[in-house]
Order: C-alpha cells, then sequence, then structure tokens
DNA sequence: TGACTAACGTTCATGTCACTAACGTTCGTT
DNA sequence: AACGAACGTTAGTGACATGAACGTTAGTCA
C-alpha cells in the first residue's frame, strides 16, 4: 500500500506529520530548503559542477579578479573551503592563481575563457533548475515568493555583518 | 579600511555578492533557512530542547502512542536517529518505551504528562520564535508565505512516497 | 627602525545533518 | 518449515558550516 490511495483504511496517519510541524513556516523552509538543494546539487553534479564552483565563477565574472578572502566574503563560501573550490577550477583550467605581485600575501584569482564558458553554461542549467524548482506557481507568484524571501533574509542579515 | 565608510572610493564590491546569486530562489531558500533554522536551534536549546524532540512530542501527542518507525515516518525524522532522540526524551522522562505485547519487534512510545507540559512549553516558545522570524512580514503576506511553501513542497513531494 | 597587529592562504579538526549498510530479532506468508 | 520483510540498533559516510592554529606578509605606530 502506498499511503497515497489509502481511501479505505482510515489511515490514523503511519505518515501523517502532525499539523503542528505541518503549519510553522520554519519547518516548510527547512523542507522545501531541502528539496531545492538535492535538486540543485543534483542538476549541477550532472553539468559536472557544484555549487560553489558555480559561485566563485560567477563572482569573478561579475566583478572581476579578486583575493580569495574577497571571493570567499563576495560568495559566503567559508574561506577554508575556498581553497579547494580553487584547487578544483583551476585544475580543470576554468580560473587561473597568480601571486599579487602588488601584495605577496595575496592570490589574484582571475576567470578564464573556458571558465567563462562554463559559466554560462551553468547560468543555463540553473535557469532550467528553476523553471523546474518553481513550477507550481505562476509567475507574478514567484515575483512574490523572491520578494518576500529577500524581505526575510535582508531583515535577519542586516545586523551582523563583518564589524568595523 | 573597513568597506563600510567606503562612500570615498566606489566598493566595487569587497562584500558584494553577485547578483546572479543574490536574485536565485534555491539560494535565497538556502540563506533564509539557514537564518531560521540557526533561529529555532538557539531558540529551543535556551529552553532545553531539539527540533526533534519537538517532533517527536508533537506526533505522539497528535496521533496518540507510536513505535520507533511509525514516529520516524511521521516526523521525517531518519529511523536511525530516532533511537538517540528516544532515549534522551525517555531519559527524561518525558516518553515510555515499553515493548509492544502484540509485536515483540516494536517498542510502543507513549507520552507522560510531563512530556505533555513540555510540549506546551515549546509550543509557546515556537510561536515567539516565528513572531521573530517573520516579523518583517504583515499577516497577509506571512499567509501568502506559508502557502507558497506549502504548494512546492507538495508539488516536489508527491511523486516519492515509500513504495508499496 | 623595530615591534606589534592584522590579513592572507592553508591545513586540520569539530559538530550537525541526512542518509546507507549491516546486524540480529521477530513477524507474516507461503 | 522457510523465506522475505519490518523493527530497533550501531556504525559509518559525505556534505556543509565553523573554529583553531600556523607561517607569511603588510601596515601602523612608538
Amino acid at each position: 500500500m502506498t499511503r497515497a490511495e489509502a481511501a479505505d483504511m482510515p489511515d490514523d496517519g503511519e505518515f501523517r506529520t502532525p499539523e503542528r510541524l505541518r503549519r510553522r513556516a520554519s519547518r516548510l523552509l527547512s523542507q522545501v530548503a531541502a528539496q531545492t538543494d538535492r535538486l540543485i546539487t543534483d542538476g549541477l553534479a550532472r553539468a559536472d559542477a557544484r555549487k560553489w564552483h558555480y559561485a566563485a565563477l560567477a563572482s569573478l565574472e561579475e566583478h572581476g579578479p579578486a583575493s580569495q578572502a574577497t571571493l570567499s566574503r563576495r560568495t559566503g563560501v567559508y574561506r577554508s573551503d575556498m581553497v579547494g573550490v580553487l584547487n578544483e577550477l583551476s585544475e580543470r583550467g576554468l580560473v587561473e592563481r597568480a601571486l599579487d605581485p602588488g601584495d605577496r600575501r595575496r592570490n589574484v584569482i582571475t576567470i578564464t575563457t573556458q571558465g567563462r564558458r562554463h559559466l554560462h553554461r551553468l547560468d543555463k542549467v540553473l535557469d532550467d533548475l528553476h523553471e523546474e524548482l518553481l513550477a507550481p506557481l505562476r509567475p507574478a507568484e514567484r515575483d512574490q515568493f523572491v520578494r518576500l524571501l529577500t524581505r526575510l533574509l535582508d531583515h535577519h542579515t542586516q545586523q551582523a555583518p563583518p564589524p568595523p
């Protein structure tokens, strides 16, 4: 039996999530986010990439070459993890790591032509994945959804940027 | 220099997240969910509880005594993890674990009076936390938000219930 | 100038989460 | 009587978010 067609037996709830939980915005958020994460992670994996790779490449194309620390701050990827991400990207020729002649502590990371091409391919992949993600919502609702999320994020982010 | 007072230099974005990322529903979701998770986890910790504890107790009160496997299905807490959750809850006298006389594979978990009291306390704590979470939204918007999330979740959940 | 502080890249370690694998026990069905 | 499946349990995996510490380098100030 599949729980869905349980029209005959009263289904006292072998699979029924308590209303208390079902209604909570926090739980809805975490569930939807988890589903989304799997969708995106799998989709990117099929395109031979990962979220962090995309984030780094996107940052490099939008704002130009940067140090690893800056990339880390811009993408939210932790600086410890950025190391590995850039290792992989540079191994594959998507970015180049060079010593900053003006500051020998820094590496200057630059996106390559190949990296740009990869990024644009990933942009399309993500467009498709988001189409799938937001399929049940009409365009106006999608906008609303994004707006609400943005407001929530802004509200809960504003009081904790790195201190001066 | 501190980025905040960069009114003079054009702030080419030492901390600026790429638009590509900022706009994506997937990223917004994951960020907001992460913030939310911390809010809830911390809040519950202050009340000496954890999400899974709440989920188990809520399920027990709403649907009555159940086996661990059933609890796991109802709450989404993985059955491997349910073991530890119930250990902790029963150590604290919030639930009781008894062998099911009718099926010696099963444990029957029952919520205690103390557990009920704890649960009701947590309900209040969660109400407050959600008030904080959704603070920037007006009541109608909160409803909208929950509705949109629910539709997304339903859509992405319906095609993968446990197989017959 | 020399000493101190802070940022950088890096490695290693920690904790949580979702999930898989495997095990022995028990049940239901054939 | 035998087999497959469900149960509770333990142990382990991989992704993710962090923290600690280290050597190197820059910038600041006494």
